[in-house]
DNA sequence: CCAAACTGGTTTCATTTGTAACCATCGAAA
DNA sequence: TTTCGATGGTTACAAATGAAACCAGTTTGG
């Protein structure tokens, strides 16, 4: 009977890792602000492009609705963002981060690089460049990149 | 303000392409048996190792106990594995697949190594070697390899 | 021998997640 | 204009998850 190696199969060990890494950079906005992952990354993506709809921010984030729905609620409860109705589209709300909300971000943003700074020091030189290639070309593969996502 | 780029922060895009790779791959075992992810590693552990205890999973596949637990207690329902009583230690169980199980399990392991080559096959030889050892550095720089893991 | 600390494994409960249904609004077509 | 399908976003409900409590059995140290 022909047999798997899960140690060594390629899905296993990319979730595993990303796993891993994830929980680890966790401590940077749970044990300090308590935020969750959606939360997070609703916060920064904001920081990053200044007013976003809940629209783009799932596409840009790879969130499905309703974790971007309610992150923003919470961040909205804690006053860290506001939301202005669209004057051409009554649907449509935009985002925008409070003083509150940029002071966390900006908090935070030299702690994620220097996490990750932390991670790619481990790695050789030719490594470092090689894993982005890589990543680049399965993220197009899978369609990745600026998909409708479900996540 | 100093700016973190998401879509090319590390630790987002390792988790965004396994999310997205542990998606597509999750049509092998969930379209086709109903089965989740903690069930699909359980009995991809037991087909690879013939007989393990439940410690003994949760390590080779970085799961929580917990979901160790519930996975066996599914696949015991549906028949696809048993349970025997150590001689030695009564709180221990070694699990192992019926033939049933082995037989689900044979089925889907070639579904697994064709759509892990699916993947490879997009990678440059140079990429495909350097993904390898950038994934095996950064695993054991996080430990993950053979630790307690908490998954 | 006995108590305390530990380990394998299960269960309970609160939280997180996903699917689907839903509401409101918009755009296109009749 | 009216109707119908799509879209932005929220909500309801079920399933998956994690933390911690728990039970049973084992080891250690006095």
């Amino acid at each position: 009977m022909e047999i798997l190696d899960l140690e060594n199969f390629l899905p296993y060990r990319l979730y595993r890792l990303a796993d891993a890494v994830s929980r680890e950079f966790a401590g940077i906005y749970k044990d300090s602000h308590g935020l969750t992952r959606p939360e997070w990354r609703t916060l920064s993506g904001l920081g990053q492009h200044g007013t976003m709809t809940a629209t783009a921010l799932g596409e840009q984030s790879a969130m499905h609705k309703t974790k971007v729905s309610r992150a923003v609620a919470e961040l909205e409860r804690r006053r860290w963002l506001t939301r202005t109705p669209d004057e051409n589209d009554r649907r449509v709300e935009h985002l925008t981060l409070t003083k509150a909300g940029l002071a966390a971000y900006g908090e935070m943003v030299p702690l994620a690089k220097a996490f990750e700074r932390g991670l790619l020091e481990e790695l050789s030189n030719g490594d470092r460049s090689a894993i982005k290639t890589a990543l680049a070309t399965l993220e197009a593969c899978l369609g990745v990149s600026h998909p409708e996502r479900k996540g």
